[in-house]
RNA sequence: CGCGGGGUGGAGCAGUUGGUAGCUCGUCGGGCUCAUAACCCGGAGGUCGCAGGUUCAAGUCCUGCCCCCGCAACCA
């Protein structure tokens, strides 16, 4: 029996760092997909894996004082830890440090270079001597290093260039001839206006100035630069170009390649280009979504801001956290997460739809049959309306799945689930009890019980470990295959007699209490009226902030190293203060009442963590206190007696 | 005129090829009592960023403008 496979990847990720949230929805994303198309019976490869070379990682390397091999070992470590705990069932994960990808590219390379698409020139751009990096023009900070802000200067390096330009019109050719290779279309009218059509440029793929990478096969002084190194591993990973190419040829091309709108370039424009090289087909489909917002916009570790998904999955369980992300962000576009909208909708859609569903149902069973299944007897036309609600599911999330619609496949999923419990209210399986409508009330007690199983069957592939849970409660036991796709093509699967154990609740209500939005769980049974806990949180504060918002400004002493007039403004001046560990470039607005000179020196208190604006074209990174009165005059707000800078202030 | 995305009831979002503006939450009122103060029903609330235009008909097409966000090539 052939079955037809599905080959689905995510990126492979930077290890210079711990991963963010960010990270785990693309991975959390691709694992629903894999898990779906397993369920529905294809034969699925899902690849995911580190891209561990480059000049960052040396250097991050090097300030911890390690190996890079060291240093990426136990990043990846704890990498794998963490798609452990969100249940992410990859088949593959590859490394880029590993024998078997550093061969292929070298392989990869080679080819390129005896087919004449690789050439040796010089690339010369801005470098900059302490970070040992390169930058281009648009790059430079005011003519400066962005990193460090020093001064650059113009050098050449030696360097193979790959012949983009060569493949360009063919590629032009293919996407507009393949209109689901780039999703969402949006992105494909982005790459080709703003990318194929001007022209493109060769692209530099190697590098002199660092070693941690693949070295040239006939050239060693040169390592293979990060971009043709790392999007091989969508090929490498499966055998090509070896002898042993067997995945390769069952599973090349791709289904499905995820990855962030951020690199959608290199993989819609010279990830494509390098496989026609290779005369290799593309994927059937690049998908670039979305990023998770914060209420303060953009996700960075600069901004420290960066969502910890241990401490998430920690907190609220890896299904809730798995719901979250595949629920509330419409996948193509950008979403917004916040421990608050997470919350809600562990409680309402979670909790309230689906765990009182299962609650309620199971309590009555246990009242009317004493908890075990009963057979269906007369039907209804509200029976059949619930029934052919059910049926229809199976279809619905699958043609959304298949546009990795996500969002839209839980939606259709919960919209059945409240008709569940409408279904509930409007048959009233308590009334029939108490007129003995013995035949009407198993029918609807199945039903529920039915469109229950039916449910987690399907939410299988969104949340893996909830549907066990029900099961166990259901008395759905491994043996009766009631947990499959075809089991959901059809009503009835739930064999009656089956012994219900009304157990735990599956999703606990949580509340965010004041502290830091730290959640509480919330008590389960019906607390005593007595009890308001509520009130006392919500108690007013108008115009007042706690000491934890007031924690939240970081306030430094700050020195003032340089200070001058900026050109056509004549309140402002540009300042550097030196803040202990590092410096920072700030605009202010004090012209008026200090002049440059007599600034240099003096200690002032200073908001480290404001966000960047940009003043006349000048970053400014903060801002200095100063005192005003009504007559307009302003003073600078210094300190007592002297003190490091860098001090914190409180 | 660098490129792209967005601006829809209090909040967050849907709105395929133009044809009575929907969903979730909140809010107000009602119902039920099996359940995790849950569930079910109903109401109020929108000149769909602004200004023009095409059309019998525009959130949906065209033009101009305003505001927000991202990207701008060797940066994961």
């Amino acid at each position: 029996m052939d079955k037809k496979t599905f080959y689905i990847t995510t990126p492979i990720y930077y290890p210079s760092d711990k991963l963010h949230i960010g990270h785990s929805y693309t991975t959390v994303a691709a694992d629903a997909m894999a898990r779906f198309k397993r369920l529905t019976g294809y034969d699925v490869y899902f690849l995911t894996g580190t891209d561990e070379h480059g000049q960052k990682i040396e250097r991050r390397a090097r300030e911890s004082g390690k190996e890079p091999q060291q240093f990426v070992d136990e990043i990846v470590d704890w990498i794998k830890d963490l798609w452990q705990l969100l249940d992410i069932s990859y088949d593959d994960f590859i490394r880029t440090t590993e024998e078997r990808h550093k061969k292929s590219v070298q392989k990869i390379f080679q080819i390129f270079y005896d087919q004449g698409d690789i050439y040796k020139s010089k690339y010369e751009g801005w470098y900059c001597t302490p970070c040992e990096a390169f930058w281009t023009e648009r790059q430079l900070s005011e003519g400066n290093c962005p990193d460090c802000k020093r001064p650059v200067e113009l050098v050449a390096e030696e360097s193979y260039f790959f012949k983009m330009s060569k493949y360009a019109d063919r590629l032009i050719d293919y996407i507009e001839q393949n209109p689901g290779f780039i999703q969402p279309v949006s992105r494909k009218n982005e790459m080709i206006n703003n990318f194929l059509k001007p022209g493109l440029e060769d692209l530099c793929v190697s590098r002199t100035t660092f070693k941690w990478g693949i070295p040239v096969p006939f050239d060693p002084e040169h390592v293979i630069y990060v971009w043709l190194d790392a999007l091989s591993n969508y090929i490498t990973a499966l055998g090509y170009p070896t002898e042993d190419d067997g995945k390769f040829q069952t599973y090349w091309p791709a289904d499905v390649q995820l990855i962030g709108k951020e690199i959608v370039r290199f993989h819609t424009i010279y990830w494509p280009i390098f496989l026609m090289a290779l005369g290799v087909d593309l994927p059937k489909k690049v998908f670039g979504h979305g990023w998770l917002l914060l209420e303060e916009g953009k996700m960075s570790k600069s901004k420290g801001n960066v969502i910890d998904p241990e401490v998430l999955v920690d907190r609220y369980g890896s299904d809730a956290i798995r719901y979250f992300l595949l629920r509330e962000i419409p996948f193509g576009a950008d979403g917004h997460f916040s421990e608050e909208a997470l919350v809600h909708r562990l409680n309402f859609d979670l909790a309230n739809d689906l765990g009182n569903l299962l609650n309620r149902t199971l309590a009555m069973l246990k009242k009317y049959y004493d908890g075990k299944a009963p057979a269906p007897k007369d039907e209804a036309d509200i029976d059949r309306q619930l029934k052919s609600a059910a049926l229809a599911l199976p279809r619905k999330m699958e043609e959304l799945m298949d546009q990795l619609l996500f969002s839209n496949a839980l939606s259709e999923l919960w919209t059945f689930i409240g008709r569940a419990n409408k279904y509930i209210d409007e048959v009233a399986p308590w009334a029939l009890a108490k007129e003995e409508k013995h035949d009407r009330l198993a029918t609807v007690m199945y039903n529920l019980l039915e469109s229950i199983r039916i449910v987690s069957v399907l939410l299988l592939p969104f949340m893996p470990r909830t549907p066990q849970r029900v099961w166990r409660q259901l008395g759905i036991d491994d043996k009766m295959n009631i947990h499959t796709w075809e089991s959901v093509q059809a009503f009835g699967g739930l064999p009656p007699g089956a012994e219900t154990v009304p157990g735990e609740v599956l999703f606990p209500r949580m509340e965010l209490t004041g502290e830091g939005g730290a959640p509480v769980r919330q008590a389960t049974k019906r607390d005593k009226p007595a009890e308001k806990p509520k009130e006392v949180q919500v108690e007013k504060t108008e115009g007042l902030i706690t000491i934890d918002e007031f924690a939240r400004v970081d306030l430094r002493v700050a020195q003032i190293t340089e200070a001058e007039k900026i050109e056509g403004a004549d309140k402002l001046l540009k300042l550097r203060v030196n803040l202990g560990t590092e410096d920072r470039q700030v605009v202010a607005g004090i012209a008026k009442h200090y002049q440059p000179e007599a600034l240099a020196g003096k200690t002032v208190l200073f908001v480290a963590n404001l966000k960047p604006v940009k003043l006349r074209g000048i970053r400014s990174e903060g801002m200095l206190l100063a005192a005003s009165d009504d007559e307009g005059r302003l003073v600078l707000v210094t300190t007592e007696a002297p003190i490091a800078p860098g001090s914190q202030v409180k």
